[in-house]
DNA sequence: ATCCTTGCAAATTGTTTGCATTTAC
DNA sequence: GTAAATGCAAACAATTTGCAAGGAT
């Protein structure tokens, strides 16, 4: 039933906002300081998962969380100043043949590409 | 200098027989009890990531280790049993493509697909 | 009125670190 | 002999949970 509460509001306001998947705690220090507790972000995150509303993805060690779209992207991911660039998704087509093979049933994919920036690559 | 102790030995050896990802404590808890401490894992695994004898992806919340090998693999993950099927590579392609538009240098990817296998379709 | 959501603090999970001791080279 | 590796316990970071109070439906 997901009731919208003020923090809920707020929150999903937050990541309409944003092009880039977001963590909870980027979220939580960009939010008014006090307008929501970051257990509450985490709860909401999860809540809007389960809706549909949001999509969930790992990143190393940390989950990123960004409103769902029609165009599925992916993420060119800088090691160095951890810029993420989206580009467009090209996976379906080879996918169906894979998952056929081993009568998988999808439900999502990530996919995920790490390396140097054109900046930080001078640099690093 | 990557020093070979008899921790180091039993680790890579575990490893190298598995075909699949391991987590640290996977393997931890596979081990002769007693062998070698949970840390000392980590560390190992660690080193021999930076020596480019295994390569370490993230999935979920949890680090998963598995020797390199020259194919690149990726896996489709089962939400229900945690399954994992392996699946060819055939990103590079359109991967090209795309960094190129954005000058951006690859150094590595990952690309994990979830569902559910065809034992668990069935259960879900 | 009910059931969901919140804030807070405490618990959990996966991983890392400091340090004294041991071991490979 | 020396620098690197180990075990242990304690520190950490990200996330989750229990519970009493507040708020949406």
């Amino acid at each position: 039933m997901l009731k919208m509460t003020k923090q809920r509001t707020l929150l999903l306001d937050y990541l309409k906002k944003s092009t880039k998947p977001l963590s909870a705690e980027m979220v939580y220090l960009k939010l008014p300081q006090g307008s929501m507790n970051l257990s509450t972000i985490y709860r909401s995150l999860e809540a809007f998962e389960v809706a549909g509303l949001v999509d969930k993805t790992n990143l190393g060690n940390l989950a990123y969380y960004k409103i769902r779209s029609h165009e599925h992207k992916h993420y060119l991911v800088c090691k160095n100043c951890h810029k993420m660039i989206e580009i467009d998704c090209h996976v379906d087509s080879f996918l169906e043949v894979e998952t056929k093979k081993h009568h998988f049933k999808v439900e999502s994919h990530d996919l995920t590409v790490y390396g140097y920036c054109e900046k930080c690559q001078t640099l690093a």
